[in-house]
DNA sequence: TCTCGAAATGAGAATGGTTCTCATTCGCAT
DNA sequence: ATGCGAATGAGAACCATTCTCATTTCGAGA
């Protein structure tokens, strides 16, 4: 399991890899996300921390951080901006979005059936002339909550 | 091959079941959609109609047809609505966005590989107690004009 | 065919998430 | 300590989208 302050390393020498610092605002930003089980947006992360940012620093922060791909950022269903740590701190996940209560979570596809996946990718890639980098599964469905 | 003519009448039908009727702009929308290879954001709608429909009245007949069922809404990579016929019309389908130009396009997963994805999707689902109702996957990668 | 009422439209204002501007402050390297 | 680029905060600006409201259109019934 990562330590949080493996994160803020590995965080700190990316950022200082493109000239940049890892400064109180961008380190609460990512101890935020760090301590999150699903994507949040500006909103939320403004309520976890109490305001401590204001928006339009906030809002650079992110940028900055979505920049040196330390956060990655992705609009929800609504088209709001959302974001989480990049998947070379997390690692390789999904998400699983409950059309009931709206909320997001991470879901960590086990090892054998994203191996699958990674090859249906691949294949289609293929087939379509497109030369695959990356993908995207996300669920839609209804959380065990809201049932 | 699904018949424009199909597409405009079981549109019809479908608006009509829920006391809203296939308006000239609705019909507009609809031909234009049928007829691109990907999803289009309202400005890209309205350049192809060449501004015959007030953005105030796109959005309203885009939303109406949301509502309906007729077309589907998501946000692109930027946040950005973009919208494509239900997959009712259309038949199941996923997305390849080019990262170099932008560019979605549809891609029908051949049928044993998206049963395969199926198949992983309710594998998944039960593992995490979460009753899927429907999946998204998006590849990201360069095109083939991009390479 | 005429009429009425509900549905649809168009113009423009309003909204809200996000980005930009710019003056001020901070922090590291001399 | 000093200087300079980086970072910050406040507020204005942006722009996709939604809302308001007055006007027009369509279709069912007379």
């Amino acid at each position: 399991m990562r330590q949080r302050n493996d994160t803020l390393a590995a965080a700190r020498s990316r950022l200082e890899s493109k000239q940049a610092r890892l400064t109180p605002a961008r380190r609460l930003v990512i101890e935020t996300l760090d301590g999150s089980s699903g994507p949040q947006s500006a909103a939320d992360i403004a309520v976890t921390i109490a305001g401590a940012i204001p928006m339009s620093s906030l809002y650079r922060t992110l940028t900055v951080l979505e920049e040196t791909e330390v956060i990655e950022r992705f609009p929800d269903q609504t088209g709001i901006a959302r974001y989480e740590l990049a998947e070379w701190l997390t690692g390789h996940h999904h998400h699983m979005t409950c059309i009931t209560c709206g909320a997001t979570s991470d879901v960590a596809v086990p090892g054998d059936l994203e191996a699958t996946v990674i090859d249906i990718v691949s294949q289609v890639g293929r087939r379509f002339d497109f030369e695959v980098t990356g993908h995207r599964l996300d669920l839609q469905g209804v959380c065990s909550q809201c049932r």
